[in-house]
This record gives structure tokens, sequence and C-alpha cells, in this order.
DNA sequence: ATCCCGAGGG
DNA sequence: CCCTCTGGAT
């Protein structure tokens, strides 16, 4: 079976499983997305969505929190770790969607990309989520971690994963595919005990073992 | 001790 | 390529 191919048929397992799995990181607008996703680099979403709101109320849109005095915003978003970058990329990410895009968020890659704080998994989470238009797969932890474990690259780096992830699928998927494959991660596959013995992908489509867990 | 929807800098 | 940034949950 060629990669192509059990890669499908492990998108169309996880799809049945996942029915309208969609953005688990709440927001209303781009710009709320926007900085949710920032908020989410090495974080739980659950927490992420613990202070948005707060920090939504306070500072709906790009204006105003290109505005905001960083001590306030690292303040609101503590909790989630990283909170100088974070507090920092927010205000000047923000400063920039101002000055550059008239406090729109713009729907390329490069001028995503360009903005403080925002890499390829970002723009990507913007790019399909909010304009149904990627790039590339999003490549976070769990879709990187199952990548590999299902045999669909031997990268680490996520940009290489993303180039590997890419053609497997058809590009009306890709968004989808991230979300099942977070919620199979988070579920089934975590990083330390990923439970096999439940797994409807463990006969034939996954050359993984939770032996392997131990070698 | 390890992991969570990463990005920037050296 | 490497390293650093960081709190909360398990």
């Amino acid at each position: 079976m060629t990669p192509k191919v059990r890669a499908k048929k492990i998108d169309a397992i996880l799809k049945k499983r996942y029915p309208g799995a969609s953005c688990s990181l709440d927001h209303r607008t781009p710009f709320e997305l926007l900085v949710a996703t920032i908020l989410s680099a090495q974080c739980t979403d659950a927490r992420v969505n613990m202070v948005t709101p707060g920090l939504f109320q306070r500072w709906p849109d790009a204006k105003a929190l290109a505005g905001a005095r960083l001590a306030d915003v690292e303040e609101a978003v503590r909790s989630t770790g990283f909170y100088k970058n974070k507090a920092k990329a927010l205000v000047s990410m923000s400063a920039d969607l101002v000055a550059r895009h008239g406090g729109q968020v713009p729907d390329t890659m490069e001028e995503l990309t360009a903005l403080a704080g925002v890499g390829r998994k970002t723009a990507n989470v913007i790019l399909g989520n909010v304009f149904g238009k990627p790039d590339g797969i999003v490549v976070d932890t769990h879709v990187g971690r199952l990548a590999r474990r299902w045999g669909l690259t031997v990268n680490d780096d996520p940009v290489k994963v993303e180039a590997d992830l890419g053609p497997l699928l058809p590009r009306a998927e890709w968004t989808g595919f991230s979300h099942r494959a977070i919620l199979f991660g988070r579920e089934l596959c975590q990083a330390k005990r990923p439970v096999c013995g439940r797994c409807p992908l463990c006969e034939s489509l996954c050359p993984w073992s939770d032996k392997q867990s131990y070698l």
C-alpha cells in the first residue's frame, strides 16, 4: 500500500470517528482566531479558551490591542506560558495589522508570516479556517507526532512534515485533517502512552506498536 | 519528569 | 542546526 493510499484510508477512518471536527480555539472573528492561535504555542487549547474571553472583552480588535500596555497584556496571557514573548507578539502583531492592513487579517501566507509572532503553523490555521485556502496542512505537535508514527514522514521539522503530508491528501481535506488528527492525538495517540489496544488504525494502517514506546 | 494546536534568534 | 521562552496539567 502506498503512503498516499494509506493516508487516505487513515483520514477516512478519522473522518468517521470525528465528523464535523472543527477549530477548538474559541473565536468570533479572524482577529480573535489569530490571537488565540498565537497563544496556543506549547499550551492546551482549553487553557487558551480560559484567557481569551477576558482578553477580547478588554481589547476587542487590532486597534485596541495595538494600544494596550505591554504589562497589562502580559498579565492577561500569563497562564498560557511564554507570556512575555506572546504579549509582545500580540501587541506588535496588532500594530502591524493596523499599519499595513487597515486592522484586518490578511489572506496570504506571505503577509501573515510577516506579522510578529506568526509562523507557518499559525498562518495555515488562519488561511484554512478563515479563508478556506490553506498553503499546507497545519502541523502542530500532535500532527507531527502522528505523521511520524504513521510512517508518513521521517522528519521532525514541522515545515518538512508539512511538505511530506500535503501531497498525500486533497487540499480540501487539509484543514479538517488537522482538526481530526488533533482530536485523535488527544484521545488515543498520545505522546506518552498511546492506547494502541483501542486504536482503529492499529491493524495494517499504522506501523507503530505501543511496544515501540519502550524501545 | 513530560507534554501542550510554536516562533524567533543565534 | 541549535537554543530560549514559560505556566499549568498529569
